[in-house]
Order: structure tokens, then sequence, then C-alpha cells
DNA sequence: TTGATATAATTTACATATTAACAATATACC
DNA sequence: GGTATATTGTTAATATGTAAATTATATCAA
């Protein structure tokens, strides 16, 4: 179904390039409601799941990861991480520790408790990532993401 | 350049399906960061643009748009287009008006300020917009659109 | 007509995003 | 070594999104 049908439109979008830009911005709000759903019941959100899978599949030996990098990975900006860990803090799912070589620097961990949670949530979520993107074939998903790192590439 | 480069990943994505979805909710955060920075310089957000667009293109012959509808079109809830048509009355460029036939209802109207601006910047955005989607030619714009509507279709 | 139900907008509480300004600490360079 | 500059994390102000509860009004159905 068209965005412009979804979202009851009288008059088409005259720009292929405009409808192509929303529908990446649609698709992804719709995507974002579907994951919202999928973790209320774990009282996580998806950002916060996002969080912790960054800590536990890209974190080094080391294990964690400061609240710099995981902003980087994240693509939101400092000011942001700092209130998502508290809260993360708050419900015991991370931990903030000195980083031993920069004074300045948290290095965030999961706590058991985390790891608890993310060893029970990963697996359901693959499922339901997979399901949701099932329509298309692998090839076809292998397309959309080239496509989609060429609008990236250009957008500066 | 894939994502997990651009992110600084260390390790891959194993899951394609989870690299397609986590490459479409990337690819809308790198465009709606680049519309932020558009939009400044006029003292607009991307969401107030969008709002200003669907009372400019997609009002019929009464002109304005209700509340209700304002929020199906722009995927967001009541609640929030509440506070954004707030806003949007203090800097002057809409205005709300009572629907002649629903005492409940609000019919949301641009102001002249809110014509003049949109007559300026709108062919400025739309250059732009096309300037980002440039290197997808048309049919490959056709081909992202209807990969995208597919896994919509799918999400419920 | 009335009583149940639905819809429109608002309010509240909260999660997440931005920028800007700040303090503490590192780093680089003369 | 000492100073200029950069980086790390925090705070504050603001924009945008969610859900849930509330008020006012419409609508449907017995």
């Amino acid at each position: 179904m068209s965005l412009e049908q979804e979202l009851g439109f009288r008059k088409p979008i005259e720009l292929t390039a405009h409808e192509s830009l929303l529908n990446i911005y649609y698709t992804a709000s719709c995507l974002k409601k579907k994951a919202d759903e999928f973790f209320r019941p774990y009282n996580l959100t998806d950002v916060q799941f996002n969080l912790m899978m960054l800590l536990e599949h890209q974190s080094g030996r080391e294990s964690g990861l400061s609240q710099a990098q995981l902003s980087d990975m994240m693509l939101v900006n400092r000011a942001n991480t700092t209130s998502l860990i508290d809260r993360m803090e708050k419900t015991e799912l991370v931990v903030r520790t000195p980083a031993p070589a920069d004074r300045r620097a948290n290095i965030v961990k999961l706590t058991d408790r985390g790891k608890k949670l993310l060893a029970k949530v990963e697996p359901l979520y693959a499922d339901e990532v997979k399901r949701i993107m099932a329509p298309l074939k692998e090839p076809e998903q292998k397309r959309l993401i080239k496509a989609l790192e060429k609008i990236r590439a250009h957008i500066n």
C-alpha cells in the first residue's frame, strides 16, 4: 500500500525523491512503534535494548564501552547518552565504572540483571526481526541496504 | 560505506534482517539530522514544515484540516499534535478555528506569515531533497519504495 | 429519547532527541 | 614545563514522540 493511501492523502506526492524520503521516515517510524510494543512487556525501550546489544556484542576484551563510544555507535549526542544511562542505572541494567586510563571517562557495563534480561530477550527479538523482514528475500535486502548506503553517502 | 564502518562496530551484524532494519533506522536518523540543519535558519523544524506542507497541499476546498486529520497524516498522535500546534500558534505560522460542523474539533489553517514562509522555503527544500536522492535513479527509487511498502505491509 | 459507545482535543507523565554552556581532565606544541 | 586546544561527561532548555486519563461532544441502538 502506498504512503498516500496509508496516510489518507488526497493528492499524490509529486516528487519521487520526496516520496522516497517520506517512505524511509515512515517505515522507520512504523518499525519503531512495533519495537516499542515488543519491548514493553520487558520494561525496556528499543533504545535501551540497542545499548545493551552494543555492550554485549561490541565491547572488546576489557568489557564495557565509554559513554562517548556508545554515543558514536548509537548516532546520538553525549547529552542524551547521559540521561539514558541514568535511567538504565536506576533499573539496574548497567553500571558506570571509572575508566582506569582516563579520569574524565566512564566505562559502562551490563549488570548481571542486564545480561540475564538480554539473554532472554535477544533470541525473541531476532525471531521478530526475521519475521518482519521475511517479505524481502536475502538479495532484495542486500539491494535495499546498498540503496540506503548510497543515500547516506550523499547526504553531506 | 557499511553501517558497521560508519558506527565503528568491531564486529559485523550477523543477521541480514537486522542489518536491514538498522539501515532503515540510521538512514532515517541521518536524514532527520540533515533536515534539522536545513530548517534551522528559518526557525522551523522538519515536523513543523511537514505540517505546513500538509495544510498547503492536502487540505480540500474548505482550506484547513482538523487536528485529528493532521495527526493521521503525520503519524503522530493527538497529544503530540496539540503541543505542536501550540508552538506553531505562538510563532504565528498557523491558527486554530472552530469547526462549523463539530463543536469538538478545531480546524487548523496557515496564517499569511505561514503561507509566505512556506512559499519561500518549499522550493529550496525540493532542491535539497532532489540533491540527496540523486544517487538513486528514478527506477531505483521506485524499487526502494516498493521494498519499504512490502516491509510495512508485513509489520502487523 | 435515553443510555452506551466512539471521537476530538487536552493534560500529564515520561522517553528520547537536539543545542549550548560548563567543569574536569588530556593532549599537543612551543 | 606551561599554555592552548580538544575531549568527556553533565546540566538546562526545548522539541518531539509515546500512553493513559479526562472533558466535551457525536453517534448509534434499543
